[in-house]
DNA sequence: ATAGGGTTAG
C-alpha cells in the first residue's frame, strides 16, 4: 500500500525501477506515475523521470511523464521532457497543448499548435489521419477557441469518424460563443444522423445552453432524459440542473434539487449563493456562504457580485476589504464587481482609490473591468477620465454599455448637449440597440430628449416611444409628435 | 491524449 514517496523509493530504489522496466516493460512505471498524480507527489514523478531518463526515446513513457507533470502543476518540467524527446507523436502535442491551454498560457499553446500543424497535421491530412478522433477533436477545440467557428465546423463535417467527444466539443464551443440555440440544434441533429447517445458531458453542456437561451421546455426534457438514462446522478449534471432551474425556474426547484443531492461540491454550494442572490434573498446567500464546507475565490466573487446586484454597496465594499485583508485570491471578476460597487457609491475619493488599486495590481485589463471603470468614472463626476477611456476604446469592438454609461454621465453632470450629440451619433451608427437608446434616453430630461427625436427616423421614434413606456415624459413626447410632422424632422 | 457544472460591465 502506497503511503508516501519515501515508502515507494524505499521499497523500489531507482536501480530496481530500472530493472522493473527491463523485466516488465512500461506497466509498473505507468502505475507509479499514476500514483504520483493521485497523491499529488511531484517528487515521485521526478524519481520516475530519473529512472526512465535513458528511455526517453520511448514515446509512450515520455507522454505519460508529460501528462503527469501537467496534472501536478509543473508545466515547465513537462515542456522540458517534450523538448528532449527524440520522437514526438500526436499524443505528445495533444497533452502539452491542452495542458498549456488549461493554464491560460495561450501563446505557448498556439505556438505548439502551429508547430504541430507543420510537423504532424499536414502529414496527417495527407495520410487521411484526420480519422483519428483525438487529433480532430483537439484541432476543433483550438479553432473554436480562436473564434474560428466556421473552420471548426468544416473540420467537424469532414471527419470520417466522430466520437461522442467530437459532438461534445462542437456543442461546448458553440455555448462558449453564446450560440445556445445552435448548440441545441446541432446535438438534436446528432441524435438523428449518427446513432450516438448523449452522455453526462452532453447533458451538462446542453443544460447550460438551455439556461442561456431560456429554453425552458428543452431543459425540462433534458432533465427527463437524465432521469431515464441514469446520468442524473452525475455531479456535473446535477450542478448544471441547478443552474438551469436557477434561470428558468424558481428558488423552490433549486432547493429541492440541492437537498436531495447526496454529494455536493464547491460548485453546488456556489450555485446556491448565486441562486439566493438572484432572487434577492441576500441573507440566505450569506448564510450559505458561511455554511460552505469548502469555499474558494469564485464563491466569494458570487457573494460580492450578489451584494452589488442587490444594491448592498457598503456590504460589498466591506467584503472586498475582508478579502484583501485575509489574502483571499482576487481575480478580474472580483475587481469588476468592486469597481461597479464604487460606481453605485458615487464617491470620487473612493473611486480614485479603487482605480489606483486596479492599475497597481495590474490584472490584465479586459472588457468587463474597463467597462466597469468607465461606468464608475461617469458616476463619480470624473467625466474627463471617462472621456479619455471612451476615446481610447478600440472602435472595432464597439461596446454599447460604454456608450450608455457616458451618455448617462453627461446627462447626470449637467452637460445635456454632449449627451444629446453622442446619443444621436450612437443611434445613427447603430452602435446602440433600441433598448439601449431607451435606457440612455431615460437619463435625459424630457426637453433634451425632444431635441434628440428630430434626428431620428420615424420608425425608430415610434419604437422608442413603445420602449419608453412608462416614461414620465411620454405624454409631452406624444404631443410633440402630434404637433410637428415627422417628415419635417427627418 | 480529446469533451462538462459555479463568479464580472448599463
Amino acid at each position: 500500500m502506497y503511503r508516501s514517496r519515501v515508502d515507494v523509493l524505499y521499497h523500489f530504489p531507482l536501480c530496481f525501477v530500472q530493472s522493473l522496466l527491463h523485466a516488465f516493460g512500461r506497466g509498473p512505471i505507468l502505475s507509479l506515475l499514476h500514483l504520483s498524480v493521485h497523491y499529488a507527489d511531484v517528487e515521485l514523478a521526478m524519481a520516475m523521470h530519473a529512472a526512465i531518463l535513458r528511455q526517453l526515446e520511448d514515446t509512450h513513457l515520455s507522454n505519460s511523464l508529460i501528462a503527469a507533470y501537467l496534472k501536478l502543476g509543473r508545466p515547465s518540467y513537462a515542456r522540458k521532457v517534450f523538448d528532449e524527446m527524440s520522437r514526438r507523436d500526436v499524443v505528445s502535442y495533444t497533452a502539452l497543448i491542452s495542458g498549456f491551454a488549461k493554464l491560460a498560457r495561450e501563446d505557448e499553446a498556439v505556438g505548439l499548435f502551429f508547430e504541430m500543424r507543420a510537423s504532424v497535421h499536414a502529414l496527417a491530412t495527407k495520410m487521411g489521419y484526420l480519422s483519428c478522433t483525438y487529433v480532430s477533436n483537439v484541432l476543433m477545440e483550438f479553432y473554436g477557441k480562436c473564434a474560428c467557428l466556421s473552420i471548426m465546423l468544416k473540420l467537424f463535417d469532414k471527419m470520417p469518424q466522430r466520437g461522442i467527444a467530437s459532438w461534445n466539443t462542437v456543442a461546448s464551443c458553440l455555448v462558449k460563443e453564446l450560440m445556445y440555440e445552435r448548440a441545441l440544434v446541432r446535438v438534436h441533429d446528432m441524435l438523428q444522423t449518427d446513432n450516438f447517445r448523449v452522455d453526462y458531458f452532453t447533458l451538462s453542456i446542453l443544460l447550460v445552453a438551455s439556461a442561456g437561451c431560456f429554453a425552458s421546455m428543452a431543459g425540462r426534457e433534458l432533465h427527463a432524459h437524465a432521469l431515464r438514462s441514469g446520468f442524473e446522478t452525475n455531479l456535473s449534471v446535477k450542478n448544471a440542473l441547478i443552474g438551469f432551474y436557477r434561470k428558468c425556474g424558481n428558488v423552490k426547484n433549486v432547493v429541492v434539487l440541492f437537498e436531495r443531492m447526496p454529494v455536493k461540491d464547491v460548485i453546488t454550494w456556489t450555485e446556491m449563493v448565486t441562486t439566493y442572490m438572484e432572487f434577492g434573498l441576500v441573507e440566505s446567500a450569506v448564510e450559505f456562504l458561511y455554511r460552505m464546507p469548502v469555499k474558494n475565490c469564485v464563491s466569494y466573487n458570487a457573494l460580492l457580485a450578489g451584494y452589488c446586484q442587490n444594491g448592498e454597496v457598503s456590504r460589498s465594499l466591506g467584503l472586498f476589504c475582508k478579502m484583501v485583508e485575509e489574502g483571499i485570491e482576487l481575480s478580474d471578476f472580483t475587481l469588476t464587481s468592486v469597481v461597479y460597487a464604487c460606481g453605485l457609491l458615487m464617491e470620487t475619493k473612493t473611486s480614485e482609490q479603487i482605480h489606483g488599486f486596479v492599475l497597481k495590481f495590474g490584472f490584465g485589463s479586459n472588457d468587463c473591468i474597463e467597462t466597469a471603470l468607465l461606468y464608475m468614472c461617469t458616476r463619480c463626476g470624473r467625466m474627463a477620465d471617462a472621456e479619455k477611456m471612451f476615446h481610447r476604446w478600440p472602435s472595432d469592438q464597439n461596446n454599447s454599455i460604454i456608450w450608455t454609461s457616458i451618455i448617462c454621465g453627461y446627462a447626470r453632470h449637467g452637460q445635456p448637449d454632449k449627451a444629446i450629440s453622442l446619443f444621436c451619433l450612437g443611434q445613427a451608427e447603430g452602435t446602440m440597440t433600441l433598448d439601449e437608446v431607451a435606457s440612455a434616453a431615460r437619463s435625459l430630461r424630457g426637453r433634451d430628449l425632444l431635441c434628440a427625436c428630430k434626428e431620428m427616423t420615424k420608425m425608430r421614434c415610434e419604437h422608442l416611444l413603445e420602449l419608453l413606456n412608462p416614461f414620465p415624459w411620454k405624454r409631452d413626447y406624444k404631443d410633440y409628435l402630434n404637433g410637428i410632422p415627422l417628415s419635417d424632422a427627418l
